[in-house]
RNA sequence: UCCCCGGUAGCUCAGCUGGUAGAGCAGGUGACUGUUAAUCACCCUGUCGGCGGUUCGAAUCCGUCCCGGGGAGCCA
């Protein structure tokens, strides 16, 4: 019976005859037999295999194995009567399915430098880091719809394609046809782009159903280099009706404790291996986040503590500025050292959708910062007033006829409603301790890199 | 996009103030071995990122472009 050798590991037993299909990691030839060392992508661990010279192609194939080859194997689970592995499968028969040729075959069993690995992005997941990465990954976003379905949140598929645009998220790439654009014209009869947010549409779809999220790609036009920036990036964005700001932190806080104590639970062997050779004391961080509630400052108790800090910032600090980097890191890392919440931000930075609090110039919005990344969630209570959102808009400069839909919401049933947007990758990044959020995607797109 | 740093063998890097290149690993061959980043011996490997300039002579100095890294801006 063919098996993934992570279910082989978690359970093993001894005397069973079962099949494996992998790749080969390495082989080791002593007298009369090699070891092989097979890993199939299911769990971090490779499985030794026992492979002798009574086997009918041992010196033909199996003793020119060498890192790549896929092989299927069938063999006998047995001790191991060596450290460095509880079992190992004697083979009974190798099958090899694909020579990988060892002059050019790029992973050696050695360290690469991400940035090596990322230029050759179809071989990268057979590393153990990008592999792991891809697991953790994998289960975060399988996470993060449990989370939402658990809670009875309904799924929202928005649009990819989009014409309206979310007032400060960015440049907008264009989207056309050829023929339409050499015609004069637009293929959907306006200028549209790749969406750079899904929150409007959400919105709609809040004010009917209740609680929503969205889970999908968004796009960045902007020519960010940056370890924190991609052009196409995943965003989870809920968005809750009859829900005010105090109810948005507390989801949002709820959401990344209940993401991290799964991953905590079931990617253990992955995180320990970040937490060795990635990011040392990961999982001790990740563990205290769990643990600890989350700090609550408002953004003016923030610059009141920036000012009183001394600190000599590139940035004067002053009541009406955005918070730049080396503020959010000091609040975050130095002086709170923990996930902290910074709320009611004024007015004159934030986009015009945020509600206008009483005070008249703050809006009710909170950015979760968290150390190491800076911001990793961005949300607010959404203005449900007519005549403030449309006043807003106007203030913008934003032309309202292309927000029509948008401002029916509010004349039809307007609720209070509130939400947030989560950078998945930031996620995966502040999870796994990897540095470079183009290591945590499997196919990143910066500026003038897309090479497949 | 801005600032700083870098680009040398398949990979990771060394190469001082100019005198036309090295190490480790990988790969190949052989030996040895219940091995596990195996060990030992021998062998192979280069448009020194591109273009232009200075010089008798440039990996090394200058200019410029491309690419990467760190930081910043924009944001998630």
């Amino acid at each position: 019976m063919k098996k993934r050798i992570a279910n082989i590991l978690a359970l093993p037993q001894v005397g069973e005859q079962l099949q494996i299909a992998g790749w080969v990691r390495t082989r080791r030839d002593a007298s009369g037999f090699s070891f092989i060392e097979v890993g199939d992508g299911s769990c971090l661990a490779n499985i030794q295999v026992i492979a002798d010279q009574t086997l009918a192609n041992y010196g033909d194939e199996v003793k020119k194995l060498s890192a790549g080859c896929s092989v299927l194997i069938t063999g006998i689970l047995q001790e191991s009567p060596a450290k460095g592995q509880a079992v190992e499968l004697r083979a009974l028969e190798v099958q090899v399915l694909g020579w990988a040729d060892p002059e050019s075959y790029p992973l050696q069993k050695k360290h690469h430098s991400f940035e090596f690995l990322r230029n050759i992005s179809q071989m990268r997941p057979r590393t153990n880091a990008l592999g792991a990465v891809a697991r953790v990954r994998s289960r975060l976003s399988y996470g993060v719809h449990t989370f939402f379905q658990e809670r009875g949140f309904i799924q929202v598929h928005t649009p990819i394609i989009t014409t309206s645009d979310c007032e400060g998220a960015g440049e907008m790439f264009q989207v056309t046809t050829p023929s339409a654009a050499e015609g004069g014209g637009e293929f959907f009869g306006r200028p549209a782009g790749l969406t750079v947010s899904g929150q409007l549409q959400a919105e709609v779809y809040a004010q009917a159903l209740g609680d929503v999220y969205t889970f999908g790609p968004t796009f960045r036009a902007e020519n960010s280099n940056t370890s924190r920036h991609l052009a196409e990036f995943w965003m989870v964005e809920p968005e809750m009706a009859f829900c005010d700001l105090p109810g948005n932190m507390e989801v949002a806080e709820e959401m990344l404790k209940y993401l991290l104590r799964l991953v905590l639970a079931e990617c253990r062997e992955d995180l320990a291996l970040f937490d060795r050779f990635i990011a040392k004391g990961l999982l001790a961080k990740l563990q205290q986040v769990v643990e600890q509630d989350f700090a609550h400052i408002t953004y003016t108790e923030a610059v009141e503590q920036l000012l009183q800090s001394n600190q000599p910032f590139t940035y004067p600090v002053q009541w009406g500025i955005d918070l730049q980097s080396e503020h959010e890191r000091y609040l975050t890392e130095t002086i709170y050292q923990r996930p902290l919440i910074v709320t009611d931000y004024p007015a004159a930075i934030k986009p015009f959708y945020m509600r206008v609090s009483d005070d008249g110039r703050t809006v009710a919005a909170m950015d979760i910062l968290v150390p190491g990344i800076g911001e990793i969630i961005g949300g607010s209570q959404r203005e449900e007033r007519y005549d403030v959102l449309l006043a807003r808009m106007l203030e913008a400069g934003i032309e309202p006829s292309g927000y029509e839909w948008y401002l029916d919401l509010r004349r039809y049933g307007s609720v209070p409603h509130s939400g947030f947007g989560l950078g998945f990758e930031r996620l995966v990044q502040f999870v796994t301790g990897m540095a470079n959020i183009r290591e945590v995607i499997p196919f990143p797109r910066t500026p003038g890199f897309a090479p497949c």
